[in-house]
DNA sequence: TACCCTGTAACGTATCGGGTGTCAAAAGCA
DNA sequence: TGCTTTTGACACCCGATACGTTACAGGGTA
């Protein structure tokens, strides 16, 4: 279980792809094949990363969209497990 | 990257801890705190496993909430996959 | 000044997770 | 054989999200 709140994959995105390479949000979008706003989207955590743009990332950046779509469960994880609590759940096998 | 058709993760619910345990659909919603069409839809492969559905069945089923919802994201991204020559991306590093 | 980049807002589209309600089929019981 | 209860899938409504377009405000730079 995850300890620390972890970033949100926009934000590994920028960091570990746009800036490296001096991208600008405009023509990484461009390039990705969405729109500038669905992408600044991504990047300022407004929105999740979809199977499809995880697929577009792959092929743009040739890396996993596997790892992309493991970084966007791992983080809704985490928060989903902030109101664990308040989930009313029966135990049907033994812990 | 996986080559065959994953089956949806509510089918791997059902057969993995419905049936061993004898479960109705009704009496399963119960314990997890949703509805029956919930978790039904579900099951159908109509809907998803949430993040909220994964802490749920990690409750219930002493299981691990992260197996639950990357199974989940490898369904959706096998899926995704299916159309991956229909996105116009451009590639910005080498492959 | 003029231009580009960025974030964001509004609006429309489609999909999805979830709830309530309905109903036909199945199961249980007299 | 019947009747009642339970079950499970479906139809519809709601809120959130992913994506698109258009438009605007602010910052940086030539």
């Amino acid at each position: 279980m995850l300890m620390h709140n972890p970033p949100h994959p926009g934000e590994v995105l920028r960091e570990l792809c746009l800036e490296p390479l001096g991208l600008s949000v405009t023509a990484a979008a461009e390039a990705l094949g969405v729109s500038r706003k669905t992408l600044s989207a991504v990047l300022n955590g407004k929105a999740g990363i979809s199977p499809e743009m995880a697929i577009r990332l792959s092929i743009a950046f040739d890396t996993s969209a596997e790892s992309w779509l493991n970084q966007q469960s791992q983080y809704e994880l985490w928060h989903a497990e902030q109101h664990r609590n308040e989930l009313k759940v029966k135990k049907l096998v033994a812990a």
